[in-house]
DNA sequence: CTGATTTTTAAGCAAAATTTAAGCCGCACT
DNA sequence: AGTGCGGCTTAAATTTTGCTTAAAAATCAG
C-alpha cells in the first residue's frame, strides 16, 4: 500500500518513513504543501498523512484542494493543536481523521489501518474466497491453515486482495507494491506471482490469482475456477 | 490511440515510447522541432507530447504553428522550467497541459487519458449500446458479462467505439491502431474484425461492427441491427 | 563476520497473440 | 449470369509474453 507523508520536519518525516516501511508500506515524502498537493493529485495513494503546519501551503489548504478534485483518498491530519474548533475545522475541510502530536507510532498505524479498511469495498475483513489476511499481524490463513509469506509476498497478495474483482495492471502493482515509478523491464512481478501461487497451492488454495494476458492480474471473490 | 513525441534526448524518448507502447498506444518520435511539426501537420495524432527545449524549432513554436492551422489536437508540454510565467506562456501558445521534468510515468499516463477523455465527444464513459469498455483496466462488458480480449483486439474495439457513429476507414484504423503509415496490402484488420465479431457474438452482442463496403467499418450507438 | 533468508536478475521454455498468406464467398456491375 | 473486387475465414508462421528455474545480490539475524 502506498502512502504520501506531507511533513516539513525531516526528523519526523524520516521517523515515519522508517516505521511505515518496516510495516511494508511504500512511502513517499513531500516537505512542503505545494509539492505535496502536486504529488497527491498526480499519483494514486492509498492514504495521505498531512501535517497541519507546513510551508508553501497549509495542510488544511492541501486537504481542500484535494477534495475539490473529487478525490476521496483517506486523509489523516497530524496536529499539535487540539482545541475542538481546530479539529472540527480540519474534518470540515475533508480530512477523515486526525492525530495529536506527540503521538505513538502504534496509534498512527492503527488509524491508517482503519482508513484502509474503510476504503476496501466490502465491509468484511480482507479476504477472498476461503483466504483471509490480517495486515496487522501479516498473517494469512486458508480455512484454518496458516500460510507463511515473506514481506514482499504478503504486500503483493494484500494489494491484489484489496483490489479484488478489479484488474491490477503491472504498472499499478510495481508502483504500489514496489514503489518504482519509472519504466523498467524487470520480471520481479512474475517471479513473485509464481512464489505466491506455489505457496497458495501447497495449502490447497487453487486459481486464486488469475492472469489477464497483456494487462495484469486479478483476484476474484467468487472462485469461478 | 496514436501519439507523437517530439523530444531530442534519445534516452527520454525511448523510455517514453517503451512505456506508452506497453499501454498499447501507437507511438511516433521526432528528434527535432522541424521534423516534429512536419509530422504533426501531415499525420493525424490523438495527442502530441512536446519537449520545450528541442533543436531546429522550439517546442513552443511547434505548438503555435500547429494551432495556426486550426488543428486542435491535445498538446502536452514537457518542461524543466516551472515558473508560473513559463507555464502561462506555454498554455497561451495553445498547449493543453504541461508536465514538469522529472515526472513519473503514471502521471504522464493519467494526463494523456484526461486529454483523450476531453476530446471524445460525449462525457459518458466509453460504450455503445449494451457494451461498455474500460481503458484503464482493459476490460469489456456486455451487460454484466465480461468479454476477454487480447491487447490488439481491445485497441481496435476502443478505436471503433471512440469514433462511434462515424465511419472508420481502413487507412485510419491501420494508422491509429497499428501505427502503419505506408501503403501495405495487409489483411490484419479483416482478421481482427473477425476475431472481435466472433467474441462479441459468443457473448450475445450481435451486429455491433458493421461493414461499409469499399470504405471501412462503423459502430453505431443505436443498434439498428 | 558468517550463514540463512529474502529479493532481484537473467535465461530457457511453452503458450498465447499477432501477422502472413491463401482460398472462398458474395455483392455490384456489366 | 458472369466477372472482378473487396471482404471473410482459416490455417500456418512468426513474434511476443508470461512462467519457471537457477543463481547472484542484498538484507537480516546471531
Amino acid at each position: 500500500m502506498r502512502l504520501l507523508i506531507i511533513e516539513d520536519e525531516p526528523g519526523i518525516a524520516g521517523f515515519l518513513r522508517d516505521g511505515l516501511e518496516e510495516e511494508y508500506f511504500a512511502v513517499d515524502i513531500a516537505y512542503d504543501g505545494k509539492t505535496g498537493l502536486d504529488m497527491a493529485l498526480t499519483n494514486e495513494y492509498d492514504v495521505l498523512i498531512v501535517d497541519w503546519m507546513i510551508p508553501a501551503l497549509s495542510g488544511i489548504e492541501v486537504c481542500r484542494q484535494v477534495r475539490k478534485t473529487g478525490n476521496l483518498v483517506p486523509i489523516l491530519f497530524l496536529t499539535a493543536k487540539d482545541t475542538l474548533e481546530d479539529v472540527v475545522f480540519g474534518l470540515d475541510a475533508g480530512a477523515n481523521d486526525y492525530i495529536k502530536k506527540p503521538f505513538e507510532f502504534e496509534e498512527l498505524l492503527a488509524r491508517i489501518r482503519v482508513q484502509l479498511r474503510n476504503t476496501s469495498r466490502s465491509d468484511e475483513s480482507l479476504s477472498a474466497g476461503c483466504l483471509k489476511i490480517n495486515p496487522a499481524t501479516h498473517q494469512v490463513f486458508f480455512l484454518t491453515q496458516e500460510i507463511t509469506l515473506t514481506p514482499k509476498e504478503f504486500a503483493l497478495l494484500e494489494f491484489l486482495i484489496r483490489n479484488k474483482d478489479r484488474v491490477c495492471t503491472r504498472s499499478h502493482i510495481i508502483e504500489h507494491v514496489w514503489d518504482i515509478h519509472f519504466d523498467s523491464d524487470t520480471s520481479v512481478i512474475d517471479v513473485y506471482i509464481t512464489f505466491l501461487r506455489r505457496k497458495l497451492e501447497a495449502a490447497g488454495c487453487l486459481n486464486l490469482i488469475q492472469t489477464i494476458r497483456g494487462v495484469g492480474y486479478i483476484v476474484r471473490e467468487a472462485t469461478t475456477s
